[in-house]
RNA sequence: GCGAUCGUAGCUCAGUUGGUUAGAGCGCCGGUUUGUGGUACCGGAGGUCGGGGGUUCAAGACCCCUCGAUCGCCCCA
């Protein structure tokens, strides 16, 4: 490479073979289940006004205050390349009068950016998919959600991954746990670590799946959610639990999991391998792959009607990780042009062979003895040889007797090939 | 933002305590062999050893800076 050729941007990803094949399935797994779910797909700018985002996910969150790529317009208007979908998707309901379809069911997906240190299963342009219910308060939105992403992972042959659930409560029970935590470790402030005596100011909640042994040892008997839901939150949870174990989606409660964003309340979720799984080898630290939760305040952040709502992102980058090799299947046919003049009779197979839904390509360059082997090397299923050495009786080479005789159909059926002695053996 | 490890042909990597024209395998291109064939052999193209500075008679190897990659912390999908 030149040292005059620029280079990527740090974060980005050029995705080629078997890892853009992954890629593809992945989204192509997605849009067939969400399809099954009548969940609507919807498209969104790539970029929104800067306070689109900086009002909805909350001003001091590290995605705000830092990891942002913001940028002023020619017109000197700040403008941010989306760091999630959620706050573009409240934005495009409330200016686009979607109040009239809620609930409203909408599937998305594509790149988000972020700029943080790039590392396993993270980037700074990466891509997710994305499922959202709009203007539905009852908590069986939630069991919709949550089942659609259990068979999506299913679907793509994740094994050993488990859904942990866990709720935030209303309001009310938020801000109650809330002050209750920041009490109990106010009390112990010094002895904690000094990432979590910064979370006792920014965000109380995260102290609580720190990993730091010097916050664990308090963790045990630091309050507990459920101490301080109210009826109404209680219930909420409970016809969630009890509707995805009649959905048969499994779960586990996760007392510890809280979610960064201001914008949540009661369900929170994420889908995390199991403890020593091939899954959780795979992912290095970046452990969660599919996350989301209920944020009924949203909206109103964004100066609409207070609209409940439920969504999950998951990361396709750490799906296609996840989903084993996917590389680009055989040619059913390739074409060999051992003699130029062929080449005209090349170009007309393929065009025969792939609207019969054969999947085809041409050998024609390169030393004329070596095309053979070069076709061989790529393993088709049969290989259509044209102009070598006056072997036009028997062009076709495969050890699917259907096939040679399909193939065979084809060209004779035509007129470029009139003059061509059968092609059968 | 912080820390650790690492940057040698298109790819995977060798390059002894610093010592002459920097190597291999695979891939690519061509030739010979074979002649209905994915073989074998020969040859070729392709590297200012990430970039810059320094130490030295001598640096791919040592030092500094810088860029990038990887993994972790923070945070998060």
């Amino acid at each position: 490479m030149s040292k005059n050729t620029p280079q990527a941007i740090r974060g980005t990803q050029d995705i080629f073979g078997p890892d853009a094949e992954a890629f593809a399935f992945v989204v192509e797994t997605f849009e067939r289940v969400r399809k099954l779910y009548r969940f609507r797909r919807a498209e969104m700018p790539v970029f929104e006004k800067t306070e689109v985002f900086a009002r909805s996910i909350g001003e001091t969150t590290d995605i705000v205050s830092k990891e942002m790529y913001s940028f002023d317009d020619r017109g000197g208007e700040s403008l941010t390349l989306r760091p999630e979908f959620t706050a573009g998707i409240a934005r495009a309901y409330l200016t686009n009068g979607w109040q009239q379809h809620a609930p409203l069911k909408l599937a998305t997906h594509g790149p988000l950016f972020r700029y943080e240190r790039p590392q396993k299963g993270r980037y700074r342009q990466f891509h997710q998919i994305d499922a959202e219910i709009i203007g539905a308060a009852e908590p069986q939105a939630d069991v919709e959600l949550l089942a659609m992403a259990d068979q999506i992972i299913r679907e793509l042959g994740i094994e050993d991954v488990t859904l942990h659930l866990n709720t935030l409560g209303d309001g009310d029970s938020r801000e109650a746990w809330r002050a209750a935590l920041v009490e109990y470790f106010s009390a112990v402030r010094g002895e904690l670590s000094e990432d979590s005596q910064e979370r006792l100011e920014k965000n109380p909640l995260r102290i609580l799946d720190s990993k730091d042994p010097r916050d664990r040892k308090f963790l045990g008997n630091a309050p507990r959610i459920d101490d301080f839901l109210t009826d109404e939150a209680k219930a909420f949870f409970e016809a969630v639990t009890s509707g995805l174990d009649a959905a048969g989606v499994k779960w586990t409660r996760a007392e510890s999991l809280v979610r960064g964003l201001d914008y949540y309340r009661h369900t929170a979720f994420e889908f995390i391998p199991d403890e020593g799984s091939e899954a959780a080898g795979k992912l290095g630290s970046q452990s969660t792959i599919l996350g989301g939760g209920r944020y009924d305040g949203l909206m109103e952040s964004l100066g609409g009607a207070s609209t409940p709502a439920v969504g999950w992102a998951a990361g396709i980058e750490r799906l296609a990780m996840l989903v084993g090799e996917n590389d680009q299947a055989p040619a059913d046919v390739i074409v060999i042009v051992e003699d130029d003049s062929f080449i005209g009779q090349g170009i007309s197979a393929l065009r025969l062979l792939r609207q019969d839904g054969l999947t085809a390509e041409l050998i024609s360059s390169g030393s004329p003895r070596k095309r053979f082997d070069k076709a061989s090397k790529l393993n088709p299923r049969a290989i259509l040889s044209l102009g070598g050495q006056g072997q036009l009786g028997s062009p076709v080479r495969s050890s699917e007797e259907a096939l040679v005789d399909r193939i065979a159909d084809l060209l004779s059926n035509s007129a470029s090939f009139g003059s061509l002695a059968s092609p059968r053996a």
